[in-house]
DNA sequence: ATTGGCAACGAAAACGGTTACGTAACCGTT
DNA sequence: AACGGTTACGTAACCGTTTTCGTTGCCAAT
């Protein structure tokens, strides 16, 4: 009924021959007779044989497969990345197990457990917003598992990171804000313990320095609750309510910003005209929201591949016994300038 | 310096026993003295003994790893497909293995090609907009290997099936138009390939039918090139051209429906009052373009549930011997009515 | 003293594949 | 006839784990 997979015993019980022969002729060793060749290949072909990659691996005790942490799938960027992952480790005859963390801690290290356990050859991952002990990372290391951290990366862990310069990427945008009148500029922020929302903070305040505009901590606020829609919807509104209330708002995310556009619109407020509004990512939605926000892109496929390719570089490596130095990889951003904070013509 | 897995062998090293002793010491067998158990133990935590899957799967046969091939993943709907299958995966101890056929029957033989290799456990499969052979599929029905068509799906194969109501969400969506005033109805339809493109076609028809409406050849276009913004934009111009432009778009995915939106606010039609516009998916951007584009919700990560939780369904069957029949579930949609569309109040 | 029973462990096969090594049969040299 | 070199295969070990089937030593019962 079912029928099994063919073996390699298959074949050489009806073939009359043992195991190993039939495994060279299919690997077209040399000392194998064109004859019994033939006859292994066209049986093998009649039954469709395919090897057993778990055999394979387990001889080889690796897995040819990498696994892949991110905070959330549904995400455009993050599913981006993982394009740009697969894309290359497909290349390179990898397969690519993914988890997600919900930006949780706890099922951060319950994945990369699993991930561990699963005898996965390599580990990509994004930290999720909460993680601040990297005890389930080191474990990696210690066995001697290749791993590169990307996006949201830490400082504590000695290993290869790729990122994207937050920095420049908030400092540009932040100064683009002032350049076109914005002299009253509200941030609203990602969590803490993430590293590129503090990169970002760092860019936003620097930027404001340079053109010796005040830093007004009623004008930083921290998006609890996710960065969302609804927090820019909330945060935004909060903001519009101080005594003095910024003209230019810069968010952290780009939903966030569309939620801020959203209620700006609604309580009547022009844009770019009035408040001209930035954001991070480039999302989808960016270009068609009304006005279109500006934004600063991020090479997501671009980071996915590197990332990726760093990591393969590794596995190699490790394989042959070699040592490898970390280092870290910065991937330029792109400053999309759009109707949202456009009131000069650049 | 890197420290290799530990395993059986290792702790049976240094304590002195052989490796079935150390086996049965972890799985609590009853044969085994108190003392010997508790030297096991103890190595065996100190030493973080973690069972090697890949032998474990080797005398099991079995992968504990379903695939998952899907169009592209960088798609919301998708994504959050796949985050529902992750969602029942994971709890049953599954791990997922995801490929993307970027909408080609070569790369999705290709892939497919790769996961039977792989002795995945069961598959999971949206079809390629192209696919109109299944021999690639047909190989997992013979190999005995569960699989569980979803959202794109084709009637020659005899297996189990989970859709949404793509025909009743496109009638009730286009009978919502005509509600709302469209008696000149334009459909921007997918390719004929994909089924759930031909069922929202025959929703289109028979809405018209319906209502008494006369189908007309020249609103009825093919998205060509991708059913993306430009080709909304590109379609909606030829539309708006015809001697007798239509006062109704509807058209196949939301991202075309934007694209329409846009293009019509540039050429000065108001929308929803010159024409009304909706779309199918109910991606993210539905609610924050200007006006809110009306849509039918698709329950993406109930999909991706119900898809996995039948197919591991049918794994305990194989696993155990039984029979399986297949079957089609088909998921409700939920009409979205935004602003797009909202003439009357309803 | 022999037997039976039990506790506690070892030996080995099995999963499917690769590969170093051994070996039989055949060839041509010397 | 003895030797050396191919050719073409078989043998067996190995990867890590589970599991069936012994095997050993010891104690109590006959």
């Amino acid at each position: 009924m079912k029928a099994q997979h063919t073996t390699l015993k298959d074949i050489a019980r009806q073939l009359g021959v043992t195991v190993a022969t039939v495994s060279r002729a299919l690997k077209n060793y040399p000392d194998i007779s064109p004859a019994t060749k033939k006859a292994v290949l066209d049986l093998a072909a009649q039954l469709k044989y395919r090897p057993n990659p778990i055999a394979l691996n387990l001889r080889a005790s690796r897995s040819n497969v990498i696994g892949v942490v991110i905070p959330e799938i549904v995400h455009h960027f993050f599913s981006t990345v993982i394009s740009g992952i697969m894309d290359v480790a497909d290349q390179a005859g990898y397969s690519v197990m993914i988890c997600q963390t919900n930006e949780t801690y706890q099922r951060e290290v319950r994945e990369t457990g699993t991930l561990l356990n699963s005898r996965v050859d390599g580990l990509l991952i994004s930290l999720s917003n909460e993680t601040e002990l990297y005890g389930h990372l080191q474990e990696f290391v210690d066995h001697g598992v290749p791993l590169v951290l990307f996006d949201k990366v830490c400082d504590e862990l000695d290993v290869t990171k790729v990122i994207v310069d937050d920095y420049a990427g908030a400092f540009n945008i932040v100064e683009h804000l002032i350049q076109q009148g914005g002299d009253r500029i509200a941030l609203m922020r990602g969590p803490t313990a993430a590293s590129n929302s503090r990169l970002r903070l760092a860019g936003y305040v620097d930027a404001l320095k340079k053109h010796a505009l005040p830093i007004r901590e009623e004008y930083i606020l921290e998006c609890t609750g996710g960065v969302t829609y609804e927090t820019g919807i909330r945060l935004t509104r909060q903001l519009m309510q101080l005594p003095q209330p910024p003209n230019a708002i810069f968010a952290v995310a780009d939903p966030v910003s569309i939620g801020a556009i959203s209620v700006l619109k609604q309580m009547g407020f022009g844009i770019p005209y009035d408040v001209v509004v930035a954001g991070f990512s480039d999302w989808e939605m960016a270009s068609v929201v009304e006005p279109a926000l500006t934004s600063v892109h991020q090479p997501g496929f671009e980071m996915g591949q590197v990332a990726a390719k760093l990591l393969l570089e590794q596995i190699e490596r490790v394989q042959g016994g070699q040592e490898t130095a970390t280092f870290t990889r910065v991937l330029p951003t792109k400053l999309m300038v759009r109707q949202s904070s456009l009131r000069k013509i650049v």
